[in-house]
RNA sequence: GCUCCGUUAGUGUAGAUCGGUCCAGCACAGAGGGCUUUCACCCCUUUAACCCGGGUUCAAAUCCCGGACGGAGCACCA
């Protein structure tokens, strides 16, 4: 018994202070060596930031704050050859567009993200110039013009190709013929000498410097020849003093490479922290390529329709960015691939929308419901703007009834329902009155009774209702997350609603208002 | 084919480092009920997982080995 008190005891001491313990991320390794952390966003410019992308920016800020280290913005925009930007291909086809880098800026401020400096690649070719051409001084690097297919050949076999072991004086003419213009584009590389004999194919002697053509947004056609990605990073993690790499296990490739080249170097390794792959599939096909095809089509609305799943796209729709960095750091650092949690944010941004939202009548696809033997010329209905804040008081919907009939518009499950039900349905006309459906006969509906009660004592389903005179209501339409438009009809009182609002349709769900006209309302469905 | 990584309920996670306190916790979703003039909110109850097989051990979700499954890389994309 006394044991049984004890621990008791314990445990309610215990219980809330383990929790308090578990919030946030873990302890970076090796945190406390470091003097001053810095972190770095990496962005390619081909778009806005979309939901896969949202997680190395929340990761690595929330670590910056955490650490209260350095942040850096750093647009990874270089870019690859001519003709990979002309295939349609979407597995090949990536490029820079201009208006990409205010995108990715105004996604981050959404995200409240505060970066201390930027840094755009695309300034630092003269840098990754000079530490080529070192590397290639010091034997590590050679200029080749193999084929593809040709090199691919040499790599499967672990055989150096004929250029490996070319004179430094041959490599240093090369990579000067790359950037004179001597050579075409594709028609010749630097690689870097990682080791033809890796037990791992995809590390064997990558390409570190390519020829490109292509205009660049930023710097135009100043510069032909551009770094991969791996080495323009293995320079600039160390060049730009970082001490934490945070990004996906699917750059685990450079990582090698980067450790290889500091290594050479001589330079202090920084720490590299991988996540797992987030999975947006279930969400539709989140390509950036896609989204732009998409857009220049006209099917998708613009960079914030909701089918892209871009920042931008989930401020238009009324999600929050609080529930977006809790979901993402809730996932925190693991390697294993997860789903994007699309419920989990919905939830979370429901507890933030619902008490500011306030709530209308929507019928969606409305069928009339037509009543007789009403005994009053009209009625008005007061439900409360918002149930969770009663002092916001009430909306009033008047209706005009003439000769004892009237005609409501209700929604087609609903009907369904009352049919299911079978015989005299008694159903209630939220906030308004109650009325007998005869054999779910929407066409001979009768007024039953005002009072609430009566409703209550019978276990009425209670509906939504529109009233189907056009000067009382307003058309509504809501696009849905996956580019459905759905339409119907809204209480008159939506006429004042307001552009950016989030407004609840009662049991249909939270909307974002996207712009009012007299008789029309246009809003995005959040969830 | 080669290489690397991962595997806790429907989904996301906790459980690590120091194997017992885990017949596995939490959140969201699901089911049922209560409250409610919303299928919202709130409250209560409830369903449901340690990939499989060996091993070490008094004791394994936690350690070791094997397998299965899944993902990523093997691009002059990032």
């Amino acid at each position: 018994m006394a044991e049984l008190a004890t621990l008791g005891v314990d445990a309610e001491d215990l219980g809330p202070k383990k929790k308090d313990e578990k919030e946030g991320l873990p302890p970076l390794p090796g945190i406390d060596k470091v003097k001053s952390p810095v972190f770095r966003m990496a962005p390619f410019p081909s778009g806005p930031l979309h939901i896969g992308n949202a997680r190395m920016v929340v990761l690595n800020d929330e670590y910056a704050k955490m650490t209260k280290g350095k942040l850096i913005l750093a647009f990874d925009d270089t870019i690859g050859a001519m003709k990979k930007k002309i295939e349609e291909d979407d597995s090949g086809a990536k490029y820079v567009i201009p208006e990409a880098y205010d995108m990715i800026r105004e996604g981050l401020t959404w995200l409240g993200v505060n970066w201390d400096q930027e840094v755009f690649k695309s300034d630092r070719l003269p840098i990754y110039y000079d530490y080529c051409k070192q590397l290639i001084q010091k034997g590590e690097a050679y200029a080749c013009t193999c084929e593809p297919s040709a090199f691919k050949a040499f790599k499967d076999a672990k055989k150096p190709c004929p250029h490996r072991d070319q004179p430094i004086e041959d490599a240093m003419e090369g990579f000067q013929k790359m950037l004179d213009g001597a050579y075409e584009e594709g028609s010749a590389v630097i690689r870097f000498k990682s080791g033809v004999d890796l037990s791992d194919p995809a590390l064997r002697e990558p390409v570190i410097m390519r020829i490109s053509d292509a205009e660049h947004p930023r710097v135009g056609t100043k510069y032909r020849v551009w770094p991969m990605l791996e080495f323009s990073w293995a320079l600039d993690d160390h060049l730009l003093d970082m001490t934490y790499i945070i990004r996906g296990k699917d750059l685990f490739k450079e990582d090698v490479i980067e450790e290889q080249v500091w290594k050479i170097f001589g330079w202090k390794p920084v720490h590299i922290l991988h996540y797992g792959i987030i999975s947006t599939e279930k969400l539709g096909k989140l390509s950036k390529t896609y989204a732009r095809e998409m857009i220049t089509k006209g099917e998708y609305v613009g960079w914030d329709d909701p089918r892209t799943w871009t920042l931008q796209s989930l401020d238009r729709r009324g999600i929050r960015p609080e529930p977006l960095r809790y979901v993402l750091l809730s996932q925190g650092l693991k390697m294993a691939d997860v789903d994007f949690p699309a419920s989990i944010m919905y939830a979370e941004n429901q507890k933030i929308i619902d008490p500011i939202s306030n709530r209308y009548f929507f019928v969606e696809d409305p069928v009339p419901l037509s009543i007789t033997g009403i005994p009053d010329r009209s009625y008005t209905a007061e439900p409360l703007v918002n149930p969770l804040d009663p002092s916001l008081g009430n909306r009033s919907i008047s209706i005009l009834v003439k000769d004892g009939a009237k005609k409501v518009l209700v929604s087609p499950s609903d009907v369904e329902k009352i049919k299911g039900a079978g015989g005299d349905v008694l159903v209630r006309l939220k906030d308004l009155f109650n009325v007998t459906v005869p054999g779910g006969d929407i066409s001979k509906a009768a007024f039953h009774s005002k009072d609430l009660d009566a409703a209550r004592s019978q276990k009425a389903p209670v509906i939504q209702w529109i009233d189907s005179d056009p000067k009382n209501n307003v058309v509504v339409q809501v696009l849905m997350p996956d580019g459905r438009v759905t339409s119907g009809r809204g209480e008159f009182n939506l006429q004042s609603v307001k552009a950016g609002e989030t407004l609840q349709f009662e049991r249909f769900g939270f909307v974002k208002v996207q712009s009012v006209t007299k008789k029309k309302v246009d809003a995005w469905f959040t969830h």
